[in-house]
DNA sequence: GCCAGGATCGTCT
DNA sequence: GACGATCCTGGCG
């Protein structure tokens, strides 16, 4: 196994660990991928579950950094963010999109889907991928089954574009989406790309 | 290919 | 009692 992620590297500004996750490993369990979107949420964004204050649900984010909490999104779907900022800073990353690298038949049996691109290609699909569940709330993200290493070479230098945030209904104006350029595992098409000659 | 609608339940008012 | 940081299916063109 790679290494992983220095502690500290989680408790920094959220806005700084959101596009800085592009390109880095996400393992759980057997099965991992590379991480190519995410989103950024911090406790001043009406749009981030800590901006009422804190609740017996939204206890991890003002928790120490580098665990991941994890909740229930319409009743259905488990979605996992990465906690970011000093204990006491409520933040998080939301893990919105990989590219499976590694258990990716693991993956199609969980998805019940055979096409690579519709295995991670969104926040609720990619726990299902990876086997997450509510019960990881609060884990360690360097513990089992979790791990994240950063880039490989061939990511360390792929270019990150932002742009407004998806699924949201309270500032939605505020960029704060990051995406690997050009990806094709992505959540959704880039809106705001100009189209190539 | 695009869009509208439904599934489903924990959390907060 | 209402509302989602979503996903999938079916109907239509």
């Amino acid at each position: 196994m790679r290494e992983q992620l220095d502690p500290t590297f989680f408790a920094r500004s959220v806005h700084e660990v959101a596009p800085e996750l592009i390109g880095c490993e996400l393992k759980v369990g057997e099965s991992a991928g590379v991480i190519i979107e995410t989103e950024a949420y911090d406790a001043s964004d009406p749009a981030c579950h800590a901006y009422i204050g804190l609740t017996a649900r939204n206890r991890v984010l003002f928790g120490p950094p580098g665990r991941a909490y994890v909740y229930l999104s319409y009743g259905i779907h488990s979605l996992l963010n990465v906690v970011a900022e000093p204990e006491g800073d409520a933040a998080a990353v939301l893990i919105r999109a990989l590219e499976p690298t590694v258990g990716v038949e693991l993956m199609r049996a969980r998805r019940g889907r055979s096409e690579l691109a519709e295995l991670c290609s969104g926040p609720g699909k990619l726990t299902e991928a990876l086997g997450v569940g509510l019960e990881l709330n609060g884990a360690d993200l360097s513990s089992p089954p979790f791990a994240i290493s950063p880039p490989p070479d061939g990511w360390r230098q792929v270019e990150v574009v932002s742009g407004p945030r998806i699924g949201i209904t309270k500032a939605v104006e505020l960029p704060w989406r990051y995406c690997a350029a050009g990806n094709r595992h992505v959540s959704r098409p880039w809106p705001t790309v100009a189209r190539a000659a």
